[in-house]
DNA sequence: CTTCTACTTTAGAATCATTATAAGTTTCTA
DNA sequence: TAGAAACTTATAATGATTCTAAAGTAGAAG
């Protein structure tokens, strides 16, 4: 366990240290993926050492997960930025008003049709968010 | 023209103002559809009147537009939110690296599966982000 | 046409997320 | 186990967005 984290760290060129062991230990240690934004994370680690951690060390780690894959990071309105443990091509649930977020299988989206790329372009990857709120609303807000 | 603009922000529960009216023929006078942040719009319509308008009310009738439908706010990864004048249901190319944001006509995508939503919630709105990058890149970053 | 009130605009302050900085601390290699 | 490089931290800086309070304007009523 300690040494996947270990791995993941060193494979992302990180030193493992104790805050960033904590802080896989919130990510990984887990069988669902995992949606979080900074702050809930910070909360989390907190909670779980009863101390502090500072926040240029999550969002140093986080981006280096995010640029070796191990993390996601997920497209929604809203100013805060998302981050999901799954990293296989998948799609989301949003619900704006309670801020819930939750995965959709790839398999369970698809599509039958794309556009190609524009010129010098390729497809990167494709994202679907379907929003959704309370059947309680009528068409308009 | 200008009544039209008149009405969409009676519509929109705003008084014509000098201002919001400058805003209108930015967003509304065009085409094409027109993609753009806060900060892009402020500097259009300083440039066209010669003046300053405040972010103030930049964001007020922004707001309002967007609420009552007349501009919708796009999904993407990042920080400063992007609001587009094609309020039909599409869907965007995204390139990262670039910014630019291109729209995708709802009909050359089609979704021929798609996932009912959870309990007591309904589908609003399905928007589907198409990450593009330049040919030259490999696989990972 | 004038007046009054509610709505607007504005500059600037406040807030929130994120990034940068600099000083002290830890990791790791030799 | 010493030293260089990487790390953590508190705090400052930045950038987007929202708030505020004062001064200005639109529009209804007379």
């Amino acid at each position: 366990m300690k040494t996947d984290f270990i791995n993941r760290l060193r494979a992302s060129g990180l030193r493992p240290t104790k805050q960033r062991i904590e802080i896989c230990k919130v990510l990984f240690d887990r069988k669902e993926t995992f949606h979080f934004t900074i702050d809930k994370l910070k909360k989390i680690i907190e909670k779980n050492t009863k101390g502090k951690i500072s926040l240029a060390t999550l969002y140093n780690t986080i981006h280096a997960f995010k640029n070796n894959e191990y993390l996601k990071e997920i497209s929604l309105h809203g100013n805060k930025t998302f981050f999901d443990t799954n990293t296989k091509n998948h799609h989301h649930f949003y619900d704006k008003e309670t801020g819930d977020l939750s995965d959709i299988k790839n398999e369970d989206i698809v599509l039958s049709k794309l556009p190609s790329a524009p010129k010098g372009k390729k497809i990167k990857n494709v994202e679907v968010t379907v929003s959704i709120e309370n059947n309680s609303h009528n068409q308009k807000n």
